[in-house]
DNA sequence: GTTCCCATGTAACCCGTTACATGATTTT
DNA sequence: AAAATCATGTAACGGGTTACATGGGAAC
């Protein structure tokens, strides 16, 4: 009977459970840095989300002045937050993730293309994709020495990111040598 | 000047270009099938779409009266709207595909869950991408009769698909083996 | 003295979704 | 008689986005 809230709010509420005292501003840069590369959210929308949590109960929102900056509002999880999230973390996921690729939406009427267009859109993707690998290998880096359950999940996160994308640069060769193939049929 | 249209009408447009004739419902069924997997709209959007494109004059709408079912409308690209699909297509592409998955999010929290927990929602995953490799597989085993260049942007774009699931399934052995691994530390 | 960081918020928009309505025709 | 297919559409909602506003303290 809890009118279905969508993900994005139990990632916040996810989020202050595990950076508890933390303003508003320092979750979106959390998030920024972790979820945002499976699930991605905006500030406005983050804010949003707190006051929705704060108004459900579920996080409580505590008013700290500062002196060498703007005073601020930090977050932490309630009880019944916590109960929540633990029962949203066991209910079974819709296994199906959205996905919207520009590239293969493209991609699919390359066929409408200059070759050189192809090649081009291949090489961008690439290059994208490098970018991808550089960035989860960075993650992956900089959790290698921590221990806790929580680094961990993050690595494998971040494993799970860094092997998509090299499947893709694969792929991208995959499909380059069957473009190329195609000129001498 | 062109006030910014979503790639969507774009996707509708080249559907048009592409089965050229068919019918809203047909066209449904079509995008369906075909570029749905990376590229997924509701029967709704699509429809808007067609409103949207014939008010541009991208495209032609003309009735067609049928003995053995309802009436239909039966949509063409114009000139202008081929010209605009080249146009598109020329354009370099936002390489970062927006990607969400609940998966990843929810195993991001995986250590405010139980082993089993955690267990399952692998197991889930494993079989969702089971089910995606069955899909792209027999996407490309159906094409891969056609030589036709758009039989072949259609095979290689399910290849995508297939490496992509491929690659995500040895994540989860990798999981798995990591999670198990530390029962003994 | 301008620019960057902290900090929160408002306004407007629209893409995309689900649910539902309608009605004819063909198949079971 | 019921159910599936063909065919198009309406209504309502909300999630997520971009752009912008504000204001103080710190850094260059």
């Amino acid at each position: 009977m809890t009118a279905e809230l969508p993900d994005t709010t139990y990632a916040v509420l996810g989020l202050i459970d595990k950076v508890p005292g933390a303003s508003g501003y320092e979750l979106v840069a959390v998030a920024g840095r972790s979820f945002a590369h499976f699930w991605p959210i905006s500030q406005t929308l983050l804010y949003r989300e707190l006051d929705r949590l704060t108004g459900l109960g579920w996080v409580s929102a505590a008013r700290v002045e500062q002196l060498h900056a703007p005073s601020k509002w930090t977050y932490q999880t309630t009880a019944a937050g916590r109960q929540v999230l633990a029962d949203w973390l066991a209910t079974p996921t819709p296994g199906t993730s959205s996905f919207r690729s520009g590239v293969l939406l493209r991609f699919f009427f390359s066929y409408r293309m200059h070759p050189d267009q192809v090649r081009s859109l291949l090489a961008d993707y690439r290059s994208a994709l490098a970018a991808q690998v550089e960035e989860y290998t960075a993650i992956m880096d900089k959790l290698a020495a921590l221990s806790t359950p929580a680094a961990r999940a993050g690595r494998l996160a971040a494993l799970h990111g860094l092997r998509t994308a090299e499947a893709r640069l694969q792929w991208v060769e995959e499909a380059e040598a069957q473009l190329e193939g195609d000129h001498f049929r």
